[in-house]
DNA sequence: TAATCATGTTAACAGTGTCAACATAGGATG
DNA sequence: CATCCTATGTTGACACTGTTAACATGATTA
């Protein structure tokens, strides 16, 4: 039995990753994860300063594995430029819903990204691919116009996601017209975005 | 000194809704606000069942709030059609970025929608004011359409503050493109919202 | 070999949501 | 009016949380 755990740091954030996904970042505690890991409850705090910044680490971690995924879809060679983006966009909506509690966090106010700038640099990372994409579908526009209509596509599906996942009941349980609007748009995502992203 | 207090639900309430958007939900607890309604910390559950339930409250009501608000928006007699709509648009970002912390809770995961049939009222109630407002736009669209194109700009303001609100740097201070074009369109909101609402 | 320093442990603190057991007030019922 | 019931309050306790201080260990380096 060695004093020294050798790989705890590592084992901290990937457990940490594994048990926010799970429960959600509410429900984790540094304890917990550190039982896990067969270790103090406070042999954490050798790692990190606070809890907030195990959390950082776990939203830097799913930014990161977010532009990944937006980058397959962006390099899927046999594509358009108009099928890629249009699968970015997919790809995203995929990785909010899925990735539900992981999303949550990385949009959560509970981390102050300012305060971390390792985070602050995954999280506008993701923002880079979708200015590539979009640069290559509008040749000749203006780098403002740019960037306003990353955000405007931004916006659009990360408000999709918190519409979709807020109403999370089924269409046929509940009779609104909104939770049968969120059904008809969920049930084909793809119809969707070529109507809202008019490409 | 009265043992019995009341009204003690609604001051709990209304109390509850004053340290939430002041320190967040998730700093909010219990026992504070029972002592600053001077009683015992254990009194709020002789009128909720849990904490969340308390929660769920307040987030009724900043969904009754922000409906009220659209309407307001939407009632504007002076104002054409088109310019309610964008006037909706604006008032719904103005409270998504001022009443942060509550909005936050209103659609936070914290609280499951689904065992709260009066909070789901209200939820499901914000999104009507949108429906008639758009049917009004768009006359003869079909009813399946009008709920997608709901969907596709209640996602659109949605989306957008959730983006506002999380890069809350100053422009001047981080210079990444993410960030210069949210200053951009922090700047004028309308213009925007003009753009991309394509109205 | 000896000293330093990163990394682990134990003990403790104040704070949390929640429950069980008890106390009281005010309205309904005889 | 007296009595009981029920809604609403209190006290005390439990298990859990993040975090700090003080101490232990083991690897690296002088």
């Amino acid at each position: 039995m060695k004093y020294h755990h050798g790989n705890l740091k590592e084992e901290l954030i990937s457990s940490a990753c594994i048990v926010c996904e799970a429960d959600g970042h509410d429900r984790m505690s540094l304890r917990s994860i550190a039982k896990e890991a067969k270790v103090s409850q406070t042999a954490p705090y050798r790692h990190f300063k606070t809890k907030e910044s195990l959390l950082a680490e776990v939203s830097s971690r799913g930014f990161i594995e977010l532009k990944e995924i937006l980058h397959n879809a962006n390099t899927k060679k046999t594509l358009s430029t108009r099928d890629k983006f249009l699968e970015m966009g997919q790809a995203y909506i995929e990785f909010g819903l899925s990735k539900r509690n992981t999303y949550d966090l990385m949009h959560s106010s509970v981390i102050d990204k300012t305060q971390f700038p390792e985070l602050l640099n995954s999280a506008v990372g993701t923002f880079e691919e979708l200015v590539y994409v979009l640069a290559e579908l509008n040749p000749g526009i203006s780098a403002k116009d740019l960037d306003i209509k990353c955000i405007h596509h931004w916006a659009l599906v990360h408000g999709l996601v918190g519409l979709l996942r807020n109403e999370n009941l089924d269409a046929s349980e509940i009779d609104t017209p909104a939770a049968n609007a969120m059904g008809l748009v969920r049930s084909d995502i793809k119809s969707f975005l070529i109507s809202a992203l008019e490409v």
